[in-house]
DNA sequence: CATTGATTTGGCTATATTGCCAAACATGCA
DNA sequence: TGCATGTTTGGCAATATAGCCAAATCAATG
């Protein structure tokens, strides 16, 4: 070891880790993961009950399948949405558990 | 239901959630998660293995903590830092095995 | 109390992300 | 082919995030 590893932020599978989650930390692609745990979904069904641009869901849904959480099927002129890996919505779980331990540490803004 | 739920993704649920995968989405702060696994650490020394510079971990390090994921140990003049809730850990599992899922499904850039 | 070592905060610039509109692309069907 | 429906892409303005330096804190100790 030299400087520490050049820049330990720069590690390729800290890299890949990150793309995932930060696929993941928008609450509009969080309210698509859960709703497409419920089972597939069509882009005018989530834009319907998300109430942005399609434009914009269009773009979230893009991210989300880049990162290899969501896959597409196209069938007539829609597009279904799934889930891909399904072992994404047992994190929410210890997400809420984080969320209740947080009794009232610091500024919670 | 009226509109689309006002717009769904200002709801509070959604939003604490997302503050705290939020927190985990940038590689500096993933290595400092899965460093804190081992053992409890100080600003110090997890400074000196990131390579940046000390304001800029020192500030990783809050944002952890005000998401609830982080706690910290003031004794002397060092500030220790320790994972607060261990199952984020079990995430990456998953995260994992989304990248493996990734054979080469469209643009990986 | 002055100094040193450790950490946090303020401030600023550079970069990235978000969301909308408009336009481009399909697809199905008259 | 022409049109309607559904979806994606380009582009732009607004906002948020990251990282560094400098300065402020805080504790320990001489």
């Amino acid at each position: 070891m030299q400087t520490p590893e050049i820049y330990i932020s720069q590690k390729p599978q800290l890299l890949a880790r990150t793309r995932v989650i930060k696929a993941l930390s928008h609450p509009t692609r969080l309210f698509i993961v859960e709703e497409l745990e419920k089972g597939e979904r069509c882009v005018c069904e989530l834009t319907a009950m998300i109430g942005a641009d399609v434009s914009t869901v269009s773009k979230h849904l893009s991210i989300l399948r880049q990162a290899g959480i969501l896959e597409d099927d196209k069938r007539g002129n829609q597009v279904f949405y799934r889930l891909k890996v399904p072992c994404i919505l047992n994190f929410f779980g210890c997400v809420e558990s984080v969320l209740h331990s947080q009794r009232q540490h610091d500024t919670l803004r």
